[in-house]
DNA sequence: ATGATAAATAGATAAATTTCAATGTGAGGT
DNA sequence: ACCTCACATTGAAATTTATCTATTTATCAT
């Protein structure tokens, strides 16, 4: 994985939208519709964060009808705590 | 920790350069000059990122007569490592 | 005090990101 | 076929971020 990849998981999680938006998926699977109206943006704003998210791989989306449903990826949390990891092992391998 | 917050810790994680220096910073503890030799950048391009990275605090600065040794934090590696975790175990709880 | 070096700050510009209004697409329902 | 609803895409404006040159600050050595 190159510098860009890692920057394109974490972009996830670098602006307070997407945040709110993670939290709002805590709570389980949600529905553009439903994530629209909890928060204060339009709905193409909303899509160009879905799809920031997605791309990141830390939200995936499921397609039923006309609804498409978002929720939390564990293999994408996952490649992100992979990273975190590493930082963390050099970090303590230096303290000593 | 509100939603800003977390954004700031994560900034650190979304820039190919700033990527870049955490890696330089894998093997330990170096000071800007160092980093500003194998990155291809300006002083003050580098200084910016460098303040971005202490204030996420996944980086520490130790101030030694002209020089600044930046250095990783295991503590701050640890706060983003948190919330990471927090997502994990709702995604998880989720798919059941 | 002077000069040199390391890093921060100021100010300007370029580039990227965020946002919205308008429009397009696709899937159901009548 | 037509309409409606959910979402994506386009294109433009506003904002933020990244980057540079020039300058300032701070520290050390002579």
């Amino acid at each position: 994985m190159n510098e860009k990849d890692i920057a394109t998981i974490f972009k996830a999680f670098c602006d307070e939208n997407r945040i709110r938006i993670l939290q709002l998926l805590l709570n389980g699977e949600k529905c553009a519709c439903r994530l629209l109206e909890e928060m204060n943006i339009t709905q193409p704003t909303l899509s160009h964060h879905m799809k920031i998210l997605c791309d990141s791989g830390i939200v995936v989306g499921r397609k039923e009808g006309k609804w498409i449903h978002y929720s939390l990826s564990e293999e994408g949390i996952e490649c992100a705590q992979r990273y975190l990891a590493l930082l963390k092992t050099c970090s303590s391998a230096n303290e000593i």
